[in-house]
DNA sequence: CAGTATCCCCGTGGATACTG
DNA sequence: CAGTATCCACGGGGATACTG
């Protein structure tokens, strides 16, 4: 799912803001992937086996745009590139946390994993 | 968006199992205005103006079988039908908090609503 | 009132091939 | 290595009409 940018302009709300900026089907992951450190993008992939690299391309690029990821170019070759959280993006710890820890309770509860 | 329901099934990343259960095009709204208290469907319906009824409905569903949400029927002339967390889904109240909190400074530095 | 049923469009995202 | 370009299938979701 890649969400709309428009949403909440008549919602108004702050929740669908917040979804609207890392709900997007893989950003969940690869922001917190990268509140544990740089990482790049080779990295990102081995990390997530299930997203084309078009898709993660297209994840990191939203991010980057939305200022929560900073996008580094080494001019080497082969070339390097890093991703790594923003300091706005690195305020959003504390949500991830409370998602990812909220994420372990709902897995002891629910099993309706494919 | 709708999400997968087996995306973690790999990646094993609790961060997607919480964001696979409210990450849903509308569920971020609807559970925030259910935090505020018990709503009729009509009432939901009017909260979220741009989410047609089909949709509502849908998301509603997802969100009874993720053990979210309860929904009452009314045995009436005409129908009532209301929708209320359940203790699970006030499980969920610090993070959807955390949401709507950081959704507001989001907001106040990102100026890209359409 | 609170939905369901149908039809149908088009955007999302997979697969594949190519490049600096 | 870190992408981009292109093509294409699928299903998400809108519009509309109908019902218990």
């Amino acid at each position: 799912m890649t969400r709309k940018r428009d949403d909440d302009s008549k919602t108004n709300c702050p929740v669908e803001s917040a979804l609207g900026v890392l709900g997007g089907r893989w950003k969940g992951v690869v922001l917190y992937w990268l509140l544990k450190g740089t990482h790049r993008f080779g990295e990102l992939r081995k990390r997530l086996p299930n997203c084309s690299a078009r898709m993660l391309t297209l994840q990191l690029r939203e991010l980057e745009e939305d200022g929560l990821v900073k996008r580094t170019v080494y001019p080497e070759v082969p070339p390097r590139v890093e991703y790594e959280l923003s300091a706005f993006g690195r305020s959003l710890e504390p949500v991830l946390r409370g998602l990812h820890d909220w994420g372990d309770k709902y897995k002891s509860r629910l099993r309706r994993a494919a």
